[in-house]
DNA sequence: ACCATACGGAACTGTTTTAGTACTGTTTAG
DNA sequence: CTAAACAGTACTAAAACAGTTCCGTATGGT
């Protein structure tokens, strides 16, 4: 269904979070209690992010977690792979086997990767500082074929975009 | 996990299939014996997209399915919102209620819209007949941000796009 | 007029994925 | 030595998907 896991969805808020104070180190309960989430879920996702290099963590009493690199370099496809089990990609190739090159040539593989590409790249542009400050470096991907202005921060435009055609 | 579901890859191969016939009536039944797949499962497919106007259905004998429209103008968008259930988005902005806006002040919904944005955009420029065609106007989506330069069209590089840094 | 063919729609079921929890172990500051 | 905090594994409950079945309706050919 085209969308990140509520897990991604997390890992973004607590490394914005963590990004805030990126010299403090942050436990799992402190997080989970600013952020309105569980204990466990917190951790789980901590983990995670542990294990792909994003975070740094410090056991023992007064232990916790930190950035392990400053937020500017630490984008959202870090945190997608590091979140979503399976590996990138919005097709699994249209359908695994060779199911589908039959007839076509398949050349719809190509243009799936070509897709994947840019999709990819969009959450490359994107760092968490981005995510905490108010929309510098970021802006650079509105640019490419955005037609009307810009909506309003607080409109609460939630899911849908504006749909052309 | 930011996949499209399997659905919508059928109907992406049902389109071009069609798109390689444009004039042709075709039906549930011949469609599924080409591409593999069952005919209950292509007939929902299509009917799918017969819903959303993207193909037109004869029925009675010798009846069928055919194009609503020229394949150079039924692109990927149109696919995917016929048949993802849910709206496009890749966030169902960073976990519904409230829970996160009370310290970060949420930037992150407006940048979450922003990548929505691109990724929205980049389906777009994708039409049915570009999966069939050996890859022309297609293939203006690449040109947006490539740093290195265009991998050759064969290679196989199946999901993991390059990953710089 | 009849009937075989093919689409239309709703509902149902089994499977897979995801989210969240529980439990047990390990590390370390005080 | 002990309490706080991370580490890892396994499990459970719920939701989403995929695919199927059943019955209804339309239509072209005989």
């Amino acid at each position: 269904m085209l969308r990140i896991s509520k897990l991604t969805d997390y890992g973004t808020l607590i490394l914005a979070h963590m990004a805030s104070r990126p010299e403090r180190l942050h436990s799992a309960t402190e997080l989970a209690e600013t952020l309105g989430l569980g204990v466990p879920t917190v951790s789980k996702v901590l983990k995670a992010l542990g294990r792909h290099a994003l975070v740094n963590s410090h056991r023992g009493a007064s232990g916790g977690y930190a950035l392990a690199r400053p937020p500017q370099q630490i984008n959202m496809a870090h945190i997608v792979d590091a979140l979503e089990e399976q590996p990138f990609g919005l097709t699994e190739c249209s359908a695994g086997s060779g199911l589908c090159s039959m007839e076509t040539g398949c050349r719809i593989r190509d243009n799936w990767q070509r897709i994947n590409g840019v999709v990819r790249r969009a959450l490359q542009d994107v760092s968490v500082a981005d995510m905490i400050h108010p929309h510098g470096p970021a802006a650079g991907i509105t640019e490419h074929r955005l037609h009307g202005p810009e909506p309003h921060p607080g409109t609460a435009r939630l899911t849908r975009l504006d749909q052309e055609d």
